[in-house]
DNA sequence: TACAGATGCGAAAACGGTTACACAGAAGTA
DNA sequence: TACTTCTGTGTAACCGTTTTCGCATCTGTA
């Protein structure tokens, strides 16, 4: 029912063996130019694509890679699998990207599938680097780059500095006067929400400022999320004058919710958020965030990848550390509320 | 420096031939309770996976899918890439994502890929499917189901219902009073833009409204082209009173321009889209847009694929048309300024 | 002239699974 | 009892490549 031309059927074709049109198509060995032209010739009329299958089994390289991301609708991950994708095609690797959903379980079938379809390495944007996650990269034994999976761990791993990115967005908003200042955070017990819970945390311990429990309020990454967070600080008694979110989604969806509800956004409270996607600059006002630069992601992952895979690295593990940049846009401004009255 | 362990590993290890592993394995064929035990223990032991590849060499069946999207970074049609993926996973497929960045040339490379990786079939979402392309797909002999792909095809397809998007967001700025409507169109000459143009002009043109050269803007679908756009507007001596958007990308990109020049939207110039993705609702003004249900996009096209690579449907190509629906929100108001005096 | 190396090509053995076929014993049936 | 059918298993061929040998020629050089 599929392909029925092999490269058996060319060598008889083209009067030669199955070795010479192998050596021919792949260039290597010594082929004679008379010859080389009319299997030339043959695979074009018969339109022929050599199996990749049967390839792999034969040379145990399958030429895929796979990527692993928590949500491919989150604007950073989809331009990072853009990206790498394009690289990588460059170099002759298909990529087959797979969505975790940021859950545990799915991550772990993920590196299931990645190992049955023979995949020669891996991109694993993962948020549950945990051990388990860990020793079963460690069973497959393909080359593997960690991409943003905070924690220490035996694979090459490319992120942004540590906690730096709420953590400039918080230094942000303290500079500008604020003192009453939310988080909005991600995923509770994933290391990357951990990461940026930290950021605003140092920044606020730094500024001798007292975080306020009910001031922090932990979902999700997705922009649903930030409505529900929206909604929560929306109620509370005491609006803080500024709330840093965990990234640019969660930073949207409060935007959305505190302009239904009549806040005025910076006026009654500023916003940050994190990533830089490009709806922070669509939305109005614009968002101030943080610049996480998913195209520096993709180079660097892909290229410790390919290293890896070439052998031309083959030494320890290596950390690929990416430097943010703050964005500042009309989401924040000074506190214009008088301070709370206590 | 892969895999070590095979199926003859197990089947020395448990006593047994590989071709009861096998059956074991696949629950084809008996198997006593008691070797299968033994099979599992081993299995488990050795963390054997059996090679996809292997299997997919023997069977001629990869249960691998490849999907082409345009552009993985317009969130129509990451949700669909996401929702389709995760039908499929169900079904024991893996998915190959393709970006072709709209580009011909690299729709024609990914065709090629599906061909060689061995694809079962084929998910083409695809902006030129010309004829080369139809012929292309045709020669690799697996189901496909094309995807917004407008223009008849000798194979199964899925898409909205043609011009019916921006019929109905134009007619729903005519019913609000406008005149003077200009178009966003997105790249031209690709089938789909074709359409999106159609229903405006088709709008127009029932309301007897003339079409003014200048009022027609073509570049891309993204939210840059939309940007372009919007420059293009703002500059006219007459700006039109309302800008019907070929999708919500554009419409973001338009609708920040006409802000940063000062314009106000919806009163100086009403705003629709098409897509609804996420951010339509995220924006300020809330974008009107047109509900294209991604959800509904990946169901049809993977059940209909399914059932060809079952073999359960084998007649005519079908056509699977999606109704839309408009969503009016914050972006679209009767028109305030005075009609410009002639 | 003789020999070493380069060049051109084919036979056949893998790679790791699936599966058609064969066979034997157990169970069911007439 | 004698037959069929059902169970349970092994042998070996095969899927479409790559690749190791080995064997010819041909070329250049001493």
């Amino acid at each position: 029912m599929k392909k029925a031309v092999t490269i058996r059927d060319i060598a008889r074709e083209a009067g030669v063996s199955s070795a010479t049109v192998s050596r021919f198509l792949n260039r290597t060995g010594y082929v004679d130019q008379q010859t080389g032209a009319r299997i030339s010739e043959v695979v074009e009329r018969f339109h022929y694509r050599p199996s990749r299958i049967a390839q792999s089994l034969k040379t145990k390289m399958s030429r895929n890679l796979v990527l692993v991301v928590p949500d491919i609708q989150n604007p950073f991950y989809s331009s990072m699998a853009d990206k790498i994708q394009n690289l990588l095609l460059r170099e002759g690797y298909t990529v087959t990207l797979f969505d975790s959903g940021a859950d545990f379980q799915r991550e772990l079938t993920c590196l299931g599938l990645a190992e049955s379809i023979g995949a020669d390495g891996i991109l694993f944007a993962s948020v549950w680097a945990r051990q388990t996650i860990l020793n079963e990269l460690a069973k497959i034994g393909v080359p593997v780059v960690m991409i943003n999976s905070y924690g220490a761990c035996p694979f090459d791993s490319v992120h942004g500095v540590r906690s730096q990115s709420t953590y400039l967005a918080t230094r942000h908003l303290i500079e500008l006067g604020h003192r009453e200042i939310a988080f909005a955070g991600g995923t509770p017990e994933t290391a990357i929400a951990q990461s940026r819970k930290n950021g605003y945390l140092k920044a606020m311990k730094e500024a001798g400022l007292p975080v306020r429990q009910e001031y922090v309020f932990e979902m999700g990454f997705d922009s649903e999320s930030g409505r529900k967070c929206g909604t929560y600080f929306s109620a509370l008694t005491q609006l803080p004058t500024a709330i840093c979110c965990a990234n640019d989604l969660i930073a949207l969806g409060v935007l959305q919710t505190l302009l239904e509800r009549g806040f005025r956004v910076p006026q009654d409270v500023s916003l940050t958020g994190v990533d830089n996607i490009e709806y922070s600059d669509l939305c109005s006002p614009t968002l101030t965030s943080v610049i996480n630069d998913s195209g520096e992601f993709a180079r660097l992952a892909v290229s410790a990848l390919l290293e890896r895979l070439r052998g031309s690295y083959e030494g320890e593990p290596r950390e690929f550390l990416i430097p943010r940049r703050l964005v500042k846009r009309a989401s924040t401004a000074q506190p214009q509320r008088k301070e709370r009255q206590e």
